[in-house]
RNA sequence: GGCGCGGUAGCCAAGUGGUAAGGCGGCGGUCUGCAAAACCGCUAUUCACCGGUUCGAGUCCGGUCCGCGCCUCCA
């Protein structure tokens, strides 16, 4: 078995990988601010993160996955505020919390992204980040000014070596307006005093609410303990959110925080960051309408986790015929009779896809490995017999599959032999200009089509033919005039 | 300005120092009533550029150019 190397962003190789506790890997991934729908950029790095808590598993390893839920933030009170509606602020912003916590495990299991072991959202942990303020306060690490609690970045000596970042180039190129109330413009708000109108808890320094911070170092540490084997999240985290998180943390245990940072890439488009200000955000569920969620995935395993991958419309398309390739080969394969699938998955195709996924989770690579067996198969596909442990070699590349979240679907539906129907031109065209393909009208066009190929009548049969092409559903004639259509399930009608 | 990442065919993309995976697209052919799917062949004498190390470099080192990101909320 290869060992597993994973790219460290505090130290800017690749490490080994070696959990602090054999077996076991505890890892924590920042989750969403569920104040909106999830965005392309958030499927990236919770796809990135499933695929990295699938491989830990299948290589054995117990995972405990903590990803938070930050539903309190000045976004989403300025969001409740604005919608406003009954209750007041506190209930408001919980309504609205509900609401895109709902949305975003519809659309991750829609991803096929499995459920971490653990979600806490912030709101539920305040008494525990209040306890970590008071013993930061306590050994001189952080400071109160008037209601505020502020973190004092120099009291913390291994500052910037998780971003590189050197704390005096920092200062000195503060983009921020100095706060009057800090020491330091690099002092991030531990906690902050109350504001008219904003959901506020009680603490000893008066009403207020926590930092952003806080959050992560409570809701991890508490789960996970003091110090943990991953943190993820978006390469965008790392200064200052991460930075500051394992500075509060480490000063907090006196212990180190976490072993391995792993930061996704961004997903671009035209080459630049998908953000709100350039008004290029694609919205997950509108990305949906047109292409279905395991492309999505699928498009997304295509490169490596941390490049920076590009979105189009076109790359989503090429995707989806990629992903056709495996499917069709799958959909035959399980066809011809032969149980090969359920076969144990080949040895040597298995140590490949460990390689290539050891070696910072190489997705591209271990997919190159599924497209060589499919390629195999299709160059044999015709002989009498498979060659000698290509079954075996199509049971792994099924398997490999399964590891990366990607179930096959079969795409060949076999149809039923052309049923007798008097008059099946004007049956045709009725389906036709209905428009409406159901799994009933898809087998009556397939046999309407029959007949006509059959009396050689070219011109309804190609018609026929174009208008299931349209629907994005393919017929593939057979030696003796048997007929299956390729489609999947979702592009029919109810 | 500081820090970091990257530049591989028409496009996407992998690449432990040993002589360029894979996918998509395109072209020609096979199969087919014609197609579709699939197969076969072709589609980078070369890895942004310039030097260096080496028997040997896309891969290591130095420099140049270009793109992107972070330094402010952000997956």
């Amino acid at each position: 078995m290869s060992e597993l190397c994973v790219y460290n962003t505090q130290t800017r190789k690749k490490e080994l990988f070696q959990p602090l506790e054999p077996g076991r890997v505890r890892m924590y991934v920042c989750g969403v601010t569920v104040y909106d729908y999830c965005h392309l950029g958030h499927a990236r790095c919770y796809v990135a993160f499933d695929v990295i808590h699938r491989y830990l598993e299948y290589l054995g390893y117990r995972v405990t996955y903590v990803q938070n839920i930050t539903d309190l933030d000045d976004k989403l009170i300025n969001r409740a505020r604005e919608l406003g509606g009954g209750g007041d602020i506190k209930a408001r912003v919980a309504r609205l919390a509900d609401k895109f916590t709902e949305a975003y495990f519809e659309d991750m299991d829609r991803l096929s992204v499995l459920r971490a072991d653990h979600y806490p959202a912030a709101t539920a942990n305040i008494p525990r980040m209040q306890e970590i303020i008071s013993a930061l306060i306590g050994k001189g690490v952080a400071y109160q000014r008037g209601g505020d609690v502020y973190f004092e970045v120099a009291a913390f000596p291994g500052y910037g070596e998780l971003s590189g970042k050197n704390p005096d180039d920092l200062q000195a190129g503060a983009r921020v307006a100095v706060d009057g109330k800090k020491k330091s413009p690099l002092d991030f708000a531990l906690w902050k005093s109350a504001a008219e109108g904003e959901p506020s808890w009680p603490s000893p320094g008066g009403e207020g609410r926590p930092g952003w911070h806080i959050e992560c170092t409570a809701m991890s540490t508490r789960l996970l303990g003091e110090t943990f084997d991953i943190h993820g999240g978006g390469q965008d985290l790392v200064f200052p959110h991460h930075e500051n998180e394992r500075a509060q943390s480490e000063a907090f245990s006196g212990r180190p925080f976490a072993r391995y940072w792993l930061h996704n890439g961004f997903v671009t488009i035209n080459r630049e960051k998908m953000s709100k200000s350039l008004g290029n955000v694609f919205n997950l569920r509108d990305i949906f309408r047109k292409f279905p969620p395991r492309v999505v995935r699928f498009f997304l395993l295509g490169q490596h986790y941390r490049s920076p991958v590009d979105y189009s419309e076109e790359a989503l398309g090429e995707a989806g015929r990629a992903l056709f390739r495996i499917d069709n080969c799958y959909g035959m394969a399980r066809m011809s009779g032969e149980d090969i699938l359920s076969l144990p998955p080949d040895a040597e195709v298995m140590s490949n896809f460990d390689a290539a996924m050891s070696d910072d989770f190489n997705t591209a690579a271990a997919l190159a490995g599924v497209y060589k067996i499919v390629e195999e198969y299709y160059q044999n596909y015709r002989k009498p017999k498979l060659p000698a442990g290509l079954p075996s070699r199509l049971s792994a590349a099924k398997k490999i599959c399964g590891v990366l979240g990607v179930d096959l679907v079969d795409p060949i539906h076999e149809m039923p032999p052309a049923a007798r129907i008097s008059d099946y031109p004007g049956l045709a065209d009725r389906i036709i200009l209905e428009n409406k393909l159901t799994e009933g009208n898809l087998q009556a066009l397939v046999s309407c089509r029959e007949r006509a190929r059959q009396e050689e009548n070219w011109e309804l049969s190609d018609r026929i033919r174009d208008y299931l092409k349209e629907r994005g559903v393919a017929v593939m004639d057979r030696k003796g005039k048997s007929t299956a259509a390729v489609y999947y399930p979702e592009q029919l009608d109810r």
